[in-house]
Order: structure tokens, then C-alpha cells, then sequence
DNA sequence: CTGTACTGCGTAGGGCATAAACAGTAAATC
DNA sequence: GATTTACTGTTTATGCCCTACGCAGTACAG
């Protein structure tokens, strides 16, 4: 028996902690089922189709029974966001320089957001508390074992590497929503730089002008591709500083 | 007339392209007033707070009316985006360095999206593409006029910084929400360090265990004060990286 | 003066999360 | 073995939400 730890009790049966009840009729389903069925819906049809209803259709259930596993729609979330990170951090690998591992932390990253772009959409509520979670921010903070960075350095810059993941993954998810879906405002995305032209003047918007001159909409056919160029600068950028400031630790 | 741009007509209202309608009544709101509540409902109450309904009754009228003037709330949200950009974007700087200038774009930011957290509630739907918004960007753009990076090296950078900074108003915004909402999440953080060692195992975890050992966790009374150090150092690294990618194109 | 294109708005349909109440079940306790 | 107790799934109901549809009124074009 374990301390209280505040949190809600389907947090404490992720974590093991509390005993499942020994009273009463023997439950239909497990709590991991319930967060499964979850991410099956989100993965197939966005943050958007998760409803208690639908989730709990996904089970053969009615929707109220969901709330004997989960205290409300949130909850769910959370574990949900949890579940696809245990999806996600198996292999973790041990070998180069903390850049080369930090760049690598960053594209899995990367790519488990891709893979789970709900997760994106749900709100964070406070510092990372599930196991998934903890085990690909243990990983991260792991990479920069070998640097003389502060501790409060290293969890700053895990902070900054995954922020900067999050908003690339976002962006990228949300533009390849749009365009898949057929939004008129992405399908003009191919002709930005001519919307521009026609919306703003030179004298008005000049740096814009400059940029949109320069070509740099043009020949865009695929806006994922463009994307992934914009994260590699990016994140090269945030490496170059973060390795000056390593440097200087030194 | 202007040829057609493929915009939402309320977008053509507000680029000042497209005359109103001639025949029927008189409308009795403008698309600025419709906006203009809509903003109000959502600096008081939160995104979560906009309803259609929520909207009309701060002007007097039906839910229904207001779709007259925006085609859906989608639209109507975007429009909001905008116009509380609108609210920002008064000032622009133009003494200092190129890097005293970003810095303080990205600070600028910052603070309209802690005036405006539920901008950052709102799925980004495609490149910018209303005036108040692309004026934000100009100014951007145009703090790095006088570096010879590429133009689009320019708009990577731009994209980058403004990533940063949406990130952590979002987390930040998020964290101060549940914090004052009293949810028991954001009441453990204080003890974040406590659980961590209550829930992990140092074998497990060890990194994260020497992050808390150094006490990081320890006298935060006040999380917005911690975010904004993470801000400044964030933002520190990123300028540094920039600044690396400027001295190799000289 | 009629046609037409617009105006606001009432109604209704189909969602949603979840509170409350209820009947059934199995272990704990007497 | 009987009773108490704690838990189970489910039904019903409440109160939100967005928006499709349709209607009656209005003002300009011809």
C-alpha cells in the first residue's frame, strides 16, 4: 500500500500503484482496453471523433460505462496520450555524440506525432506524470548525460527540443489536414505566393515581396516535403546553439 | 473588382476586396462587430466559452443572425485570429541589431499570446493569409533585412522563432489554467520532484532522477516565473544558433 | 411595380458530456 | 447461511452545442 499520491485513481492503476477493487462483480473490461479503443478512434478518425459514445460503441458497451474506468473525458485523454507513447519508445539507442542522439530524439519525436496527430490537440495540462511519458523525457535528458550542462540546463533544453517538435509536427499535421481535406485556404497554398501578390502591396508588405520574389512558394508540390526541410533548419539551428552553449561549459 | 482569390467571402470583406451587396436591407451589424464579440466572449471566457449563441446574445441578436456574416464558426475564428492581431501589431521597433529586434518580436509574441491564450486553442489551418497576421510576419521578416541570409532562410527563421514561441505560451498558458482551475495536477507540481521519486524507480529512470536530486523542483512557488526563465534560455539558444548561420554567410 | 437578392430569425435535428437513479453481483462480515 | 457493502453495467434525463431549413420582411434594379 502505497502513500496517496493525488493523483486520479486510473493514473494510479497505470502506474501499478492500488490494488483493483476485490468487492463486487468482476469488471467487463480492463482500463487498458478502454484507453486501446480510444486510440484506435483517434487514430482513425482524429481527436474530433473520440466521443464517449463512440469509443465505448468501439467496445460493444454504452457510454456510461466508460465512466467506471475513467472519471470523465479528460482522463480518458490523458491516458490515451500516454498509451501512444508506449507505442512509440522502444528502441532506444545509445551510440554517437549527445548531438547525433539528440537530433535522433527529436525526429522520433517527430515522427510519433505524425504517427498520432491527436495528441497534439489535446491540452497540456501539466509537467508530463504517466510512465510512457517520463521513460521518452528520461531518454532525452539522457542524451545530454555526457555534456557539463547543469541538470536545470538539461531539462531546459529537453523542454525547448520537444516544444520545437511539437510545433513543427502541429503545423505540418494541421496544413496536411486541410489539404487532404480539400480546404480552400490549403489548395490556394500552391499559389501563396501569387495570393500574396494579388492581397498586399510592395510598399506595404515589402519584406514579404521580397520573400514571395524570391521564389521560394514556387514548385511546391508537396507542402510535406517543404516541411521537412524547415524542421532539418530548424532543429540544426537549435543544436548550433544548443552546442555553443556546451562549448562554453566546457 | 478584383479577380477571384478562392477566399471565404468574410476574408474578401476584411482584405477590403469585394463590395457589399447593393439590394436587400441594411445590415444591422458589421463583420467587425460580429468580431469584435466574438473576441470579447473569448478574452472572457476562454475558447471554450465561444458558442454561436454565447456570441449573438453579446450583440443583442440570434445565433442565427450571425451567420449572415461568416459562413461557419470555423470562419468566424480565424476572423477573431486576425483581429486580435490587430491589437498587437501597433508598435514596430526599428533601432538595434538584428538580434535585439528578433528578440524582442519573439517577447512581443509572447505577450499577445498571453493576452490572447485561445489563439493557441485554435487548429492552424494553412499558411497566414489575413492582413493583421501577415503584418506580424513582415515585421519579422524584416528584422533580418539587414543580414545577407537567403530569403528563404529568412522565412525558416521567422517560422522558427514563432514556433518557439507559440510553444511555450501554449504550455505555459495551459500549466497557469489549471493551476488557478485548481486542478489536482497542476496542485502537485509544486511537489513534482516528490512524486517523480515516489512513482520512479532511480534504476529506471535515472536521468531524471539526477535532474530532480538537483533540486530544480524545489521553492517553485510561482510556475509562470519558471517558464519564463525557460523562455529567455529557449530563446537564448535559438538566437545563438541564428546568429552562428548569419557569421557563415557573411 | 414587380422581381430579385438580400435581411433577421424561429424551429428543429442530431450531436455531445455527464448527473442521477436503479437493479444485479460478489466478496466481506457476522 | 444471511446480511451488508461495495462495486458493476445501463437507462433515462438535462442542458449544452452547431447549423440546415424555411419563412416573412425589405430595398434596390429594371
Amino acid at each position: 500500500m502505497t502513500e496517496d499520491t493525488g493523483l486520479p485513481a486510473s493514473f494510479e492503476m497505470v502506474w501499478g500503484v492500488r490494488d483493483r477493487p476485490t468487492k463486487g462483480p468482476k469488471r467487463g473490461l480492463s482500463l487498458e482496453q478502454v484507453v486501446d479503443a480510444g486510440i484506435r478512434v483517434a487514430n482513425a478518425e482524429g481527436i474530433g471523433g473520440v466521443s464517449m459514445s463512440r469509443v465505448a460503441g468501439e467496445l460493444g458497451t454504452s457510454a456510461m460505462s466508460l465512466y467506471r474506468y475513467v472519471a470523465s473525458k479528460d482522463e480518458l485523454l490523458m491516458l490515451m496520450i500516454d498509451g501512444a507513447f508506449g507505442q512509440v519508445d522502444k528502441a532506444e539507442p545509445v551510440e554517437g555524440t549527445w548531438r547525433a542522439r539528440l537530433d535522433q530524439w527529436a525526429r522520433i519525436g517527430l515522427t510519433a506525432f505524425r504517427q498520432f496527430p491527436w495528441i497534439l490537440r489535446i491540452p497540456v495540462s501539466g509537467a508530463p506524470m504517466m510512465p510512457h511519458q517520463l521513460r521518452y523525457l528520461e531518454w532525452g535528458l539522457r542524451t545530454l548525460g555526457e555534456t557539463s550542462l547543469q541538470e536545470h540546463e538539461k531539462l531546459s533544453v529537453a523542454l525547448l527540443v520537444t516544444s520545437f517538435t511539437r510545433s513543427y509536427a502541429l503545423l505540418s499535421g494541421d496544413i496536411a489536414a486541410a489539404y487532404q481535406a480539400g480546404n480552400p485556404m490549403a489548395r490556394v497554398a500552391n499559389d501563396y505566393g501569387e495570393l500574396i501578390k494579388r492581397l498586399t502591396t510592395a510598399g506595404e508588405y515589402p519584406a514579404l515581396h521580397a520573400v514571395v520574389d524570391s521564389g521560394v512558394f514556387e514548385g511546391e508540390d508537396d507542402p510535406i516535403e517543404a516541411f521537412e526541410q524547415d524542421f532539418r533548419f530548424g532543429l540544426d539551428r537549435i543544436l548550433d546553439g544548443i552546442e555553443a552553449l556546451v562549448r562554453r561549459r566546457e
